[in-house]
RNA sequence: GUGGGUGUAGCUCAGUUGGUUAGAGCGCUGGUUUGUGGAGCCGGAGGUCGCGGGUUCGAAACCCGUCACUCACCCCA
């Protein structure tokens, strides 16, 4: 049988419908932070990620899926949203409008990773970019959009770790300290840690090894070492989440991952996904935009995974459809004149049904259950010879019989 | 890319120290006397036991390989 390409889900209609839930949460709440959607292509020229995403980055090295174009230029899925968003803002040179600079998108994103709980190949994201300003408050703002979203969907036990890595000259600084600093530890750490200390030092802090997690206690924090005006940047952006009560937790030993990254960072996690336990995260970067030859212009988002949000949706949490109607239409004269009472209610914008195989009014009935109708409307021939029709609850089994030209106005006016 | 776990009906799972036609519950479907659903009762369909080798008189059970799924490492949302 065929199946499915490994890492891919099917979403299917039981699902569907939270996803619908979580979708409309997400534009809604954006929407209302003052941010408009954006929708830009599943794929772009595989150049625009190498440069915004870092070279040496793992998803840029191996993760993502890069394939010729026809005239042999190179593609690829895209595996994040920012670096797609900062390509078509400068392409239609959206910062110039007052009303384009935030900027929230939903979909698709590729990434060929081992299919683990909570990270999948095509995985989808909800994420917001705020542009053009480097004010703090725009950082809480954003921050608080992420938080107050999962709030909305009724996650509980979350927590936001939030941290500065400063600007990539303060991390120079800091980077000369850190190395200084693990020289001597390093016949002790694992071996992933000790090519990091060479590749990327900053890694050997979100090191989840024991023995290196206890090593580096001790390391000099990065935000000690942060310029003037990254610390008073930072402080600022703790002092505005606590004005508005959004609980929050320093943690030194938050990295982000891609290298467009600067100053404020943060992530929020639930308990109670496995090891993906990262549900939303996000940052500052200011570099970005320069490093796609742009004009300066500081920005920061986030990105939301949505499987690992759906992982911790409740049930209950969904949206339900509106109630269904089922028509019950049987004999020579009552099962057409039943199937244009179909079409007009759903001309009237009632949620109708029927059973086409359905030949008894027992049948009919069954498949009603079947389908989870609120009411069944039964129309046989007796019903069509008097122009009426019954109308059953099928809750409360209560039946009353409507005539046939006011059955529309009957279910708008209420039950 | 590296480890561990698991593959029996649409779903959740039994299957006894290898032994004959492989089972249950749920779901699906038909009937229960002909114009009233859910429950009950009776019946039915549905399985290359992931796949390929091997051991054996005999394998769903044991061995090897392989694939898939899954969890974890890694990385990240």
């Amino acid at each position: 049988m065929l199946r499915s390409v490994k890492g891919l889900k099917d979403i299917l209609p039981q699902q569907a419908m939270q996803w619908q839930h979580l979708e409309a949460v997400a534009r809604t709440m954006a929407t209302h932070y003052g941010f408009s959607e954006i929708r830009i292509p599943i794929f772009e020229f595989t150049e625009l990620y190498a440069r915004s995403i870092g070279g040496t980055t793992d998803i840029v090295e191996k993760e993502m899926y890069t394939f010729p174009d026809r005239d042999g230029s190179s593609l690829t899925l895209r595996p994040e949203g920012t670096a797609g968003v900062a390509r078509a803002v400068l392409e239609h040179k959206l910062l110039d409008s007052p009303t384009s600079r935030k900027l929230f998108y939903l979909g698709p994103m590729f990434r060929h990773e081992r299919p683990q709980a909570g990270r999948y190949r095509q995985f989808h994201q909800f994420g917001v970019e705020a542009l053009g300003t480097d004010d703090p408050l725009i950082d809480v703002e954003v921050i608080t959009l992420l938080w107050e979203f999962f709030l909305a969907l009724g996650l509980k036990d979350l927590t936001l770790h939030i941290n500065s890595i400063g600007t990539p000259v303060d991390r120079e600084n800091y980077i000369l300290k850190l190395k200084e600093f693990l020289t001597p530890l390093l016949p002790n750490l694992c071996g992933n840690c000790q090519r990091r200390y060479l590749a990327n030092p900053l890694r050997v802090l979100d090191c989840k090894v024991p023995i290196c997690q206890e090593s580096t206690v001790g390391a000099p924090h990065l935000i000690d070492d942060l310029s003037e005006t990254s610390t008073i940047h930072f402080h600022a952006v703790l002092n505005g989440l606590s004005a508005l009560e959004i609980p929050y937790t320093i943690n030194h030993r938050l990295v982000r991952g891609l290298d467009y990254y600067s100053r404020t960072t943060f992530e929020i996690t639930s308990p109670h996904l496995g090891a993906q336990s990262t549900i939303g995260a996000g940052g500052r970067y200011d570099g970005l935009f320069q490093a796609l030859q742009g004009p300066a212009t500081p920005a920061i988002g986030f990105a939301v995974g949505l499987e690992r949000v759906t992982l911790l949706l409740s049930e209950d949490r969904t949206s339900k459809p509106a109630p269904l109607f089922f028509v019950a239409g049987f004999g020579p004269r009552g099962k057409p004149r039943a199937f244009r009472l179909l079409h007009e209610l759903r001309q009237a914008k009632i949620r109708a049904d029927t059973d086409h195989k359905g030949t008894s009014l027992k049948a009919l009935l069954r498949s009603a259950d079947k389908l989870g109708a609120e009411y069944s409307i039964i129309l046989g021939d007796d019903e069509s010879d008097s122009h009426t029709a019954l109308l059953r609850n099928m809750h409360t089994k209560a039946q009353e019989i409507v005539k046939l030209e006011e059955i529309t106005q009957r279910i708008h006016t209420g039950l």
